[in-house]
Formats: C-alpha cells, structure tokens, sequence
DNA sequence: GCAAAATATGCGGGTTCCCGCAAGACGAAG
DNA sequence: CTTCGTCTTGCGGGAACCCGCATATTTTGC
C-alpha cells in the first residue's frame, strides 16, 4: 500500500509520516507534497489510492485538489485533516465526494488514537470517518432547523461577491422580483431584522451587507469559499 | 531569562520550545500556554518579559493577548510568530506596540535559523525583527500609494459590519455627506468602478458589498479583524 | 389527478445609496 | 495675507434596494 500526504506544515507534515507509518505497517511507500498542486500530480503519477490531505493550503486548497484527483479516479479514498469544521469547508467537501467513495474528515485537534483509527477505517476499512465536531456542520448543512437550502446559500455567495440584483438575476435565470424573495429569505434566516429596531433608529443595519458579515462570523463562509466564487463568477463574466 | 510560549498547535508548541532552548542557552526557564487567555495569565504571574506567540488562536487572538500584556508592561518583547502577514493583521499589530519596544514579526514558513536569528535579535539585543514579507505588508499600510489612510480604514470596518450611512455617521461623528465621501474615497482605491462598464449593463456591481469582497480577498481585512470589529461595535451599541 | 404548499413573477411605494455640484473650514506653503 | 490643497457639509436627483400585496407556476403529498 502506497499513501500520499498532502499538507503545507513541514512539522504538520512529518507528524502525519510518523503517524501513517505507525497505524498502517502494511503500507510500504509514503510520498509527500507540499501543496494541491504537486499533489495533484504525484496522484496521477503514482496512481495513489490513499491520500491524506489538509484542506487550507496556499497553492491549491484541498477541495480543489480532491475535486481534480477524485475526476480522475472516483475511488481514490481521501482523508481530510484540517484546522476547522467551518460550515463551508464541510459544504465545500460533502459537495465534491463522488457517489459511494470513502473519505474522512478529522480535526487536527484530534488525538492520535482518532487519527490512526481514521486512517484504517478510511485506508483498510473503506469506510467514511467523520468526526462529531465536524458531523455536526453536515446536519445543518443538508437542511431541518438552522440549515440552508442550495438556493440561499447562492444567494448569500453571489451578494457576498458584491453583485447587484440585476446581475444575480441574469446569472441565475430568475426574476428581479425572486432574487429579492430568496434574499428576504436569507436576511430571516440570518436573524438580521432583530436589530433594526422600529423608530428607536438604534443600530439600523444595510441588510445585504450585514448578512454577509454575520455568515462570515458564523463560518458559513470563509475566505477560501469565497475565492472560489471569486473564481467562478469570473469564468461566468468571460463567457457570455 | 525565562520565555513564555504562546501556541495553540500542539506540535509547533513544542517545536518552538526545542527552538527556544537552542537558540538560547541563557534561558532557564520555558512555560508553555495554549491560547491567549492562559498566555495573559502565565504572563502576569511570571512577569514574563519575553513572549513568543502565535497570532491566531482559537480562545483569544495573540493581537488581544499582547495588547493587555504590553498594557501591563509596555517593555515586555515580544516576537509574533504567524502563519500569514495579512495586512489586517500586520495593521493590528504596528496599532498596539508600545513606543519603543522591541518586538518581532516572523513567519512560520521561515527558516530555523531566520527564527533563532529573531529570538537573540529581540530578546537579548531589544532589536526590532520583521520578516521581509510582512514589512511589505508595513510600507503599504503607512500610507505612500496603495495605502489606506486610517479614516478609509474604519469606513470599511464600518461597511463590513453591515452598518448604513446615517449608523456610521452617529458613530464617527461625521455628517451624512462625509460618510458618502469616505466610502467614494474607499472605492477608488479599491477599484471597484472598473467592471462598472457604462451602459453594457454587464458585470455590474453593489459597490458596498463589493468593496468588502475586494478588501476580504486582498487581505485587507480577515476573520479575526471582523471578529474585533463586532466586538467594539457591540460595545459602542451598548453604551448609548 | 388534485389540493395544498412552496416558489416565481409583476407592480407600486418608501427608503437608502451613490454622487455631481457648490460652498465653508482649516492648515501648509509662499 | 493670500492661495492652494484637503476635508467637511448641504442639496438634489437618479438608481438600487427592501418589501407588501396579488397572481402565476411548480412541487409535493396523498
């Protein structure tokens, strides 16, 4: 068994050597990168099957490597071992794992005992290892009480970037009149009318811009998923 | 000499303190704290006169730990240990230190030698040691061309809290039409007019959001910045 | 298949935002 | 003192935003 680890940290990453040699003796090869980038490629180059992967990185991020690796080979099994169980790292990855493919997502606060049963869950097992931190954020994410729909987290992204309503009409296909009903939506669900407080004018909020800071403070988004927008919207802009 | 270690990460915790009593053989004593709060407190019983801490931990950020502990004891040397020199952080830290103490700003991406170069720079020489990335970062936030004045600054705190015109306004104690002027001073410098384009009607975009969007992806602003930001003005909502 | 519920659209209005224009306030040079 | 540059304030108007109300259209559950 050959393991690939992709992580930035050289301490972080030497942890993670010493850990995967210990919890799985059976592996006999462990090769190492130092970004989704050199990832990617060492993962078409030794046709890994097993990789570990942190998921903040500079280069690429590790959605963006899992997301090419896993086109390529759907039964890759991928572990990710990060820093944050923000609700749009855990969005980002539940988005992107292939149908029936085993993955894992453990703390980095995690004890070493997690880490090596996750590893052998996930490597030997063909498991999925989630950790309850990080289930957590899943619940609320696929929908019942505090979740958003796909809809409103679109619309949260596409103000987020900072495009009128117009705009967010045309990229969506949807009226002016629907893109300000999801938005009202969206503004209840973030609780942002609670301080708009009648005549009292105290602590009056821009509700579009507010809705942003309060995803931003509650992780529903976070700088990498709005690079990705980023990105997104200007693949969208060039084509039309 | 006894130093205090600041880190929340277990494993470059400890690599600091092997750092540390290598790069110092005259130190007698290290103590270790996981996260800002306990840094305050080993801090102030220790009289701790040398620090090195990590910028973002989860309890209470190295900015605020500093900023108390340096309150406390304006000579006390600190060396910032980070993994980003994002300017809302660099901003940070050039706000709180305290005239003419010696203080540091490595990254963690530097060299063994780079960082025990700073730990006998700072600690025994009372040197100021800053990493030549993150002084790239100082020159541009003192002003000169893709600066930003502190005035624009705080405008574009107050948008990215969500705040309207006539909020920002009571708070700042300007008058309606300066805020406006602030914020047209803020885009300009943002850039955010170029995807304006006339009547193509294409790309165009909600200036305030936008704004925030543009200063989150340049780095201008992070997590914890915000973070700050809310917490001061939930502080100034209460007082009135 | 049908009723109920959710979602999408159009219209109209009050509010806020964005900004050009112009007039005062203040300090730094000359 | 004057003049220039920077900062502030007021006014007015066009555009965008927020939203209540009423009407289609689609989805869901039975």
């Amino acid at each position: 068994m050959e393991v690939l680890i992709v992580e930035d940290d050289p301490l972080h990453r030497s942890y993670l050597h010493e850990t995967v040699r210990a919890a799985l003796p059976e592996c006999d090869a462990v090769f190492e990168a130092e970004n989704g980038r050199i990832g990617e490629r060492l993962a078409r180059e030794h046709r890994s099957a097993h990789i570990v992967m942190d998921l903040q990185m500079g280069e690429r991020n590790g959605i963006e490597a899992a997301r090419t690796i896993w086109k390529e080979r759907p039964d890759t099994r991928i572990l990710f071992w990060s820093n944050y169980a923000d609700e749009a790292y855990v969005r980002g990855v539940s988005r992107i794992v292939p149908e029936g493919a085993a993955y894992g997502y453990i703390l980095k606060s995690a004890s070493d005992d997690r880490l090596k049963l996750a590893l052998r869950g996930i490597f030997i097992e063909a498991q999925c290892v989630i950790d309850r931190e990080v289930r957590g954020m899943q619940q609320k994410s696929l929908g019942s009480i505090n979740g958003f729909t796909d809809a409103e987290y679109e619309i949260l992204i596409d103000i987020a970037l900072g495009l009128t309503d117009r705009t967010i009409a045309r990229r969506r296909n949807l009226s002016l009149r629907s893109v300000q009903n999801r938005l009202q939506q969206l503004y209840e669900k973030l609780n942002v009318y609670q301080a708009a407080g009648e005549e009292g004018e105290e602590g009056r909020y821009n509700l579009r811009a507010r809705a942003v800071t309060v995803a931003l403070l509650r992780k529903l988004l976070n700088y990498s998923a709005l690079e990705k927008a980023e990105a997104d919207l200007g693949e969208w802009l060039r084509s039309r």
